[in-house]
DNA sequence: CGAACGTCGTAC
DNA sequence: GACGTACGACGTTCGT
């Protein structure tokens, strides 16, 4: 066997990290994730390479020859981010602090120097593997001595490999990219030929030059294409083409010099903050774990107990066999009282030769009895998620301490994802063992009962360490934040108990309904997609955009109208609406599309989702979420069930009381809009509110310049527009699509609008200049908001920023009040409507199940308890109705 | 082979 | 590029 070198693509390891890895950086500020993903991949390659040499290239800072080829070569790649930018250089020292030769050369790019090495390799009788999956590098693989591998995968390309991705030999991809382009390198390539055409070009007539002669004879709008992008492949030939005579200003000998620097490579990682670094090892380098104990015996428990009892917090934990609040059952308790330490209490491991555990009973009569008498000192993660189960093993929580999940919420609810996993890698900079690491995933997947004690240990009371560890860094921080912390105190915490509850309640659906509506459904998608493969001559995948983009636009030929951001012909329903005026096949997929949208989102997937313990369906509300402080609701989410069509509101219709019982729907009337006139205080609206007139009709006369009374309906259809369209930060070019008018026709509307609602517009400036001071906008609860791209340089960004900053105090706004509506509510149910259930929260409506002799006087009382909720200079309208199925009562 | 991403469509 | 906030189904791509 032949010598081997490795070379590697430094900068595309460079990024391949920075998007990998968390945002981690020094306690100074030096963002260090990126480094620390490519030093990770080096000393993977070195410890797989077995002692083979490795070069490292870089691309080199300015323009190359392909510039002069071509003026537009790049022309539209973003400059290197900041975060990145910073971490070339400690990347670049940690390379050679290694040992390995790194090479940068000015006027090529790290792929021309890529194949100069191969080509110095092959002449010197060595195998070259290219550590990379780079499409232009795959054209080196026509030298059998040469692969490319992917690092992560071991999974090496050779020329069967290349084949049985691209559909063409390695001699032969040199000629596809030519003919195909690249989008990020921003090469035209032949219009619409992608990959596939290309590959079938190039099977049937061998090479680029085949092709050209052959052009005549290619039929259809891809041929003429083809026949008109013929200079275009001369140039692109040249720019894909890498270059493998590059001076290397070396010896090819001097590449397999690896000359390592260990003082300088520790002192470099030092400067970085970096645990010491596994040289050779395979596993992850060994984190810290805390000091965790694994409770057995009533003597230790009682230890626990008393920490507990003498602690100013602790931090607890569930661990359960299902991820379903309603049947989980629970499988041990982990608790926290000081940092890097903690316990675990198992009580339902199964697996064999198992080490007896205290009895379920025992623990929830002393440690259960302590948790509760203490709960005011309790703090977790999520508590949604432990309270129903401790609830049903008889502990029970109703004023806890803090949630994590929560205070990193109420902190910055976009600073990260809330889990607890994503809050110790920002905020402790601590990788914690992962659900997946100890149980397995998928198929091989064992539950939490069959973990092994010491491993379930570790895991369980980290989860408790950790949870104590983010209190303890929240804290001090929400101090700083009164109003904040009144917020979580006051609103947050309390609506954990309530979601809970509308959680476990559920709401019931009729399946035999929704079953009867999927049949039906199945037979007009069925009867739709023959019309639309006789239309188009032959069967294909009518939900895949890629094969539906190729029927209409490839072989239909209908007119490209509209782009995806990726650059792709859209498919989309409005693409799709404007080219049904002409056509018959785009009328029939749009069909198709809504009936096969509310089948396999809503029918089946109600009918698979109903619990089988409880017959009825359990959403989960996401508490941590949105950006503005409205809930989210997963499994199923209940919250975009269809209302606009008839054929959509037969899902509602489904959703229905058990026997004996209606549900009550009640929803804030134009809340959002109310809140802009109060936040806003503009005459006009405000006067509109007060008065009860129907807000729309008012905003046309005001626009339009006619009486109420002469409103047409199409002006009432505009003026909702227009106010719709305001709280979102809709352009006159927004309005313009909306309305189907032209832009001068949408601009005056908007001009005539804000000089007749003054108030609205000075309010819109000024939350956007405050904005840009505060780099945060709030509700009327304190929630914030932080807008880090209001003064982004980039204007797409900037403006988007820009309106998010309309909308959040509006839609946030909107969300505290109901939340608070929901806190009152409940506590109305407890304390003297208890036969009442709230099943679902829809962003401004509440749905209830009360029994049917009760419905009235329920009804009314939550109408005057939503309205009375909090006290704004308008008022606030509730609108309710009693049903026999969601859809009557809304 | 499963996770992540892209596109589409539903709600407020 | 142009309207804010979500979730999920499905197909496609990519690499923990």
């Amino acid at each position: 066997m032949k010598d081997r070198i490795f070379v590697i693509d430094g900068s595309s390891y460079l990024y391949r990290a920075y998007h990998a890895m968390p945002p981690l950086s020094t306690s100074k500020g030096q963002p260090t994730g990126a480094v620390k993903g490519v030093t990770n991949m080096l000393m993977n390659l070195k410890k797989d390479s077995e002692g083979s040499p490795i070069i490292v290239v870089f691309d080199a800072k300015g323009k190359t020859f392909r510039n002069d080829i071509y003026s537009e070569y790049k022309a539209n790649r973003p400059p290197m981010p900041d975060e990145l930018r910073l971490q070339l250089q400690p990347v670049k020292s940690i390379c050679k602090a290694i040992g390995f030769p790194l090479i940068e050369i000015e006027g090529v790019e790290a792929d021309d120097v890529i194949a100069t090495i191969t080509k110095m390799a092959k002449d010197a009788k060595y195998k070259c593997v290219v550590s990379s999956l780079d499409k232009d590098l795959m054209q080196l693989v026509e030298d059998p001595d040469t692969t490319l591998m992917n690092t992560m995968k071991h999974e090496i390309f050779n020329e069967d490999k290349v084949f049985e991705k691209f559909g063409v030999k390695p001699s032969q991809i040199r000629d596809m990219l030519a003919l195909v382009g690249d989008s990020s390198d921003n090469i035209p390539g032949v219009s619409k030929v992608g990959q596939k055409t290309a590959a079938k070009w190039l099977n049937e007539y061998g090479n680029l030059e085949g092709i050209i002669s052959n052009a005549d004879s290619i039929k259809g709008v891809v041929g003429d294409n083809l026949r008109n992008s013929l200079d275009d492949l001369d140039r692109n030939i040249e720019l894909v083409s890498l270059k493998e005579d590059v001076d290397l200003n070396l010896k090819f000998e001097d590449l397999l010099i690896c000359n390592p620097d260990e003082e300088e490579l520790e002192k470099i990682f030092n400067e970085l903050e970096f645990a010491a670094i596994n040289n050779n090892k395979d596993e992850k380098s060994p984190k810290k774990l805390g000091k965790y104990k694994t409770v057995l015996d009533k003597k230790d428990l009682d230890d626990w107990i008393k920490k507990i009892k003498n602690s100013k917090a602790f931090a607890i934990d569930t661990e359960t066999d299902s991820v379903d609040t309603v049947t989980a059952n629970l499988l041990g308790i982990s608790i926290s009282v000081n940092e890097n330490e903690g316990c675990y209490i198992p009580l339902g491991h199964t697996y064999e030769d198992c080490p007896k555990q205290l009895s379920m009973d025992y623990v929830i009569k002393t440690l259960g009895s302590v948790i509760e008498e203490n709960q005011n000192k309790a703090v977790g993660q999520n508590l949604k998620f432990d309270i129903p189960i401790l609830s049903r093993h008889g502990i029970n929580i109703t004023n806890f301490l803090a949630d994590t999940m929560l205070m990193s919420y109420v902190l910055n609810s976009t600073a990260t994802r809330h889990g607890m996993d994503r809050l110790a890698e920002y905020y402790l900079n601590y990788t914690t063992t992962k659900y997946t690491d100890v149980t397995g995933t998928a198929s091989k997947q064992i539950s939490f009962a069959e973990v092994k004690l010491d491993v379930a240990t570790n895991y369980a009371a980290e989860d408790a360490d950790i949870t104590l560890r983010l209190f303890n860094v929240f804290s001090p921080l929400l101090k700083d934040k009164p109003v904040q912390k009144k917020l979580l105190e006051d609103l947050e915490y309390p609506l954990v108990h309530v979601l809970a509850r509308v959680e476990q309640n559920g709401a019931k659906i009729d399946k035999k309904k929704l079953a009867n509506h999927s049949q039906e459904l199945s037979e007009k998608i069925d009867e739709l997609s023959k019309q639309a493969f006789k239309i188009a001559g032959e069967e294909f995948n009518l939900d895949s955009p890629k094969q539906l983009l190729e029927i209409l636009y490839e072989k239909q030929g209908l007119p490209v109208l509209k782009k995806t951001p990726k650059g792709q012909p859209s498919t989309n329903e409005d693409t799709l609406q404007r080219l049904s005026e002409e056509y018959e096949l785009p009328r029939i997929i749009l069909q198709y599309r809504t009936l096969a949208k509310l089948k396999s989102t809503y029918t089946d997937s109600l009918i698979n989702i109903e619990n089988p313990k409880t017959k009825r369906i359990h959403t989960s509300y996401q508490q941590a979420v949105t950006s503005t402080g409205r809930l989210s609701s997963t499994e199923p989410n209940l919250q975009n069930i269809p209302i606009k069509t008839a054929e959509g509101r037969r899902i509602r219709e489904a959703f229905v009381p058990e026997k004996g019982n209606v549900l009550i729907s009640a929803d804030y009337s134009q809340i959002e809009l109310r809140i802009m006139a109060h936040l806003s205080k503009d005459k006009n609206l405000t006067y509109a509110f007060n008065n009860d007139v129907d807000v729309h009709s008012s905003t046309a006369a005001e626009v339009f310049g006619v009486s109420i009374d002469n409103v047409s309906q199409d002006q009432r259809r505009s003026a909702k527009a227009i106010n719709f369209g305001l709280m979102y930060g809709m352009s006159a070019f927004g309005l313009t699509r909306q309305l189907g008018i032209p832009r001068g026709e949408a601009q005056e509307y908007l001009d005539t609008y804000f000089a007749r609602y003054t108030g609205v517009r000075d309010y819109m400036n000024n939350i956007k200049a405050q904005a840009k001071e505060d780099k945060f906008v709030e509700t009327i609860m304190g929630r914030r908001l932080y807008l880090n791209e209001i003064n982004a340089a980039n204007g797409l960004r900037r403006q988007a920023a820009e309106r998010a900053a309309i909308n959040a105090p509006l839609q946030g706004s909107a969300a505290d009040i109901i939340k608070k509506a929901m806190l009152d509510i409940d506590e109305l149910i407890l304390n003297e409507l208890s036969e009442v259930q709230m099943i679902m929260q829809v962003h401004d409506e509440l749905v209830f199940e009360c029994p049917k002799s009760k419905a009235d006087a329920v009804m009314e009382k939550m109408k005057d308890t939503m309205e009375k909720t909090v006290e704004l200079n308008i008022p606030l309208i509730a609108e309710a109705a009693i049903g026999s199925n969601w859809n009557e009562a809304h």
